[in-house]
DNA sequence: CCGCAATGTGTTACGATATAACATTCCTTC
DNA sequence: GAAGGAATGTTATATCGTAACACATTGCGG
């Protein structure tokens, strides 16, 4: 117990990504996905940061690589990843994060993020714990559970190091 | 236990309304708030319906009786009823509801709310297991939290008898 | 190889949610 | 009743997201 979260603690993003992208060009060949340049760039931006980043601010990279996109673009993209489970919607940043474990089933109706609101990093929580009480807890009440969001908003291991 | 929620169960608005402007009176008393016609009348819009509303709808109610206002007027109103802990902002549907159970404290930081899908009801969780398990979750992690957002979403009881 | 159908992308326009900035009014207090 | 702070009115605009339709690409059956 007591590893620190991935995504908080300092680390090379480029392995990140290319074990992402690895990952979603076996699922891709597994289910007959197409995977075209702009899916791909989408998620390579996402997974560089462990940030949350805005679908504006997608656009705004790509723009600046040289690609002339347009909203609708970047949220199909979006739209793409995540149904492929390769991407989170951030309901409290209206924001999308790279999937920190793709191909964990059972969380696709919803997994938890610590959410850092110094430096923007987001981490998903595998622990089962939480969606174990959620669960128990609707039932408990005769209510049947489709989805469920759990953001964690604070402040992670590093930052608060820095300031102490 | 197994009671079921008032917000689904099927009861008398009216009381829940007068109750909660009740409460608020009182709470302005104490704390020297100003209830201004506008924040009163959001409230009890709010209130009448276990719904959660969108900024937008509640302008046009407000419109409907007459008034002429614009969105700050609205969202100022939303606002000054957040802090007060009157109302709770439903990050899922960009909508807000009126609190159930004002004036319960250590909700502040986070109450958990289930959310109907079929009649758009919410009922909020006053249930402590929820927010135990994520603060044990987050501290385990070094994770300093601040807020949470807590939303499920599914179907309510009587939405589901109904379709039996 | 060719043409078709399906899928993905480009483009325009717009809808929905939210706020900044500043003028005005109202309310309290002295 | 004047001063000062709080609330509201008003205008404009930022931010997030999508509908609708034209065009391109891909993969496949002939």
């Amino acid at each position: 117990m007591s590893h620190p979260d991935l995504a908080f603690a300092d680390h090379d993003h480029r392995r990140c990504r290319a074990a992402l992208l690895a990952e979603l060009r076996r699922a891709a060949e597994r289910h007959g996905l197409r995977l075209t340049p702009m899916r791909v760039r989408v998620l390579e931006l996402l997974a560089e940061s462990h940030r949350a980043m805005g679908a504006y601010e997608l656009l705004d990279r790509l723009a600046a690589e040289g690609r002339r996109v347009q909203p609708p673009a970047v949220y199909r993209a979006l739209d793409f990843l995540a149904a492929a489970g390769f991407v989170h919607r951030i309901e409290r940043l209206n924001a999308y994060v790279a999937c920190g474990q793709p191909g964990a089933e059972g969380l696709e109706h919803g997994a938890s993020f610590l959410i850092c609101t110094d430096c923007r990093r987001v981490a998903e929580l595998d622990d089962g714990a939480i969606s174990v009480t959620v669960a128990q807890t609707a039932a408990r009440r005769g209510f049947a559970v489709r989805r469920s969001v759990i953001e964690i908003e604070g402040r992670c291991p590093r930052c608060r190091e820095a300031t102490r």
